[in-house]
DNA sequence: CTTCGTGCAAATTATTTGCAAAGTC
DNA sequence: GACTTTGCAAATAATTTGCACGAAG
């Protein structure tokens, strides 16, 4: 994890782009693997940082990154984007309470990545789609709102 | 006028709304059209039918057809919501060309399917998760556009 | 006639742009 | 020093709100 952070650092400073602090500590925040996060939560992390960037520049370092496709854009209908990092490694599903908004990960669903990838193959193979991805992600309500119902 | 959106008018009228010729029109668009739909869109195709409401009218009426569970929302990371039906029987997925935006719709991959069931019962059952739905999406680049790198 | 739906103008929200100044290599 | 990255103010674009009027049952 720490790891991950270096190797994308160091490969950022490969293809001539500058380690600002801004930088190292976004990507620092997005190390810690809390979740997708929105702008907002971003900018306060990065205070909790010592850290009071413009909000321009948090929109255009997150536009950065994902151009160097180091992080992943989500959208969860909340009227705001998330984004998260795109690591392999951290490859894995959503369960969305659309109550509470609480967003859950779930990694490693075999039987179910087993069938996604055969599905992508197909696609592959039969019209030709080339570099393909999934978004799969569970919406529903969570025990902890249902019970306050 | 297809059954689909008789039943979906009927059980409107019986739970006390309006049948307005807005409400009609937009139903009838949904119910021929395949794919999901950005307000835009529908404006361009109320338009073709005669109509020409205020904008705020069509977002209003898509919020209530939202509410009562007839649309869906999506997004696909274009800066704008889109729209389609929500009938069980229209469940599916879609393949969207990143490059050209083109979104394709998958039915009926009853392997995945299965698989996708028994995680939602799973998540019932173990986290007491309730109305769970899902969403999958493939993304990707189309062959049209990798012939014209 | 009463409640629900609509239009209009203005507001709100997340996100983006242009340009000058500052930071990194 | 050259070239990126940043800050600030102002602009966009999609979507929402308040309020008065019009339409459906």
């Amino acid at each position: 994890m720490h790891s991950n952070q270096q190797k994308i650092i160091e490969h950022l400073r490969q293809s001539g782009h500058r380690i600002t602090r801004l930088r190292r500590v976004m990507l620092e925040i997005f190390g810690r693997q809390h979740g997708p996060l929105p702008y907002d939560v971003i900018m306060k992390k990065l205070s909790v940082h010592g850290l009071r960037p413009n909000k321009t520049s948090v929109y255009r370092e997150l536009e950065f990154l994902v151009k160097q496709q180091v992080v992943h854009v989500l959208e969860f209908n909340e009227d705001k984007k998330r984004y998260e990092l795109a690591l392999d490694e951290h490859h894995h599903h959503h369960v969305v309470c659309q109550s509470c908004k609480t967003i859950g990960e779930v990694h490693d669903v075999k039987a179910l990545e087993v069938h996604l990838r055969k599905f992508e193959k197909y696609l592959t193979q039969k019209f030709g789609f080339r570099d393909i991805a999934h978004r799969l992600d569970f919406f529903g309500t969570c025990s902890k709102c249902l019970q306050q119902e």
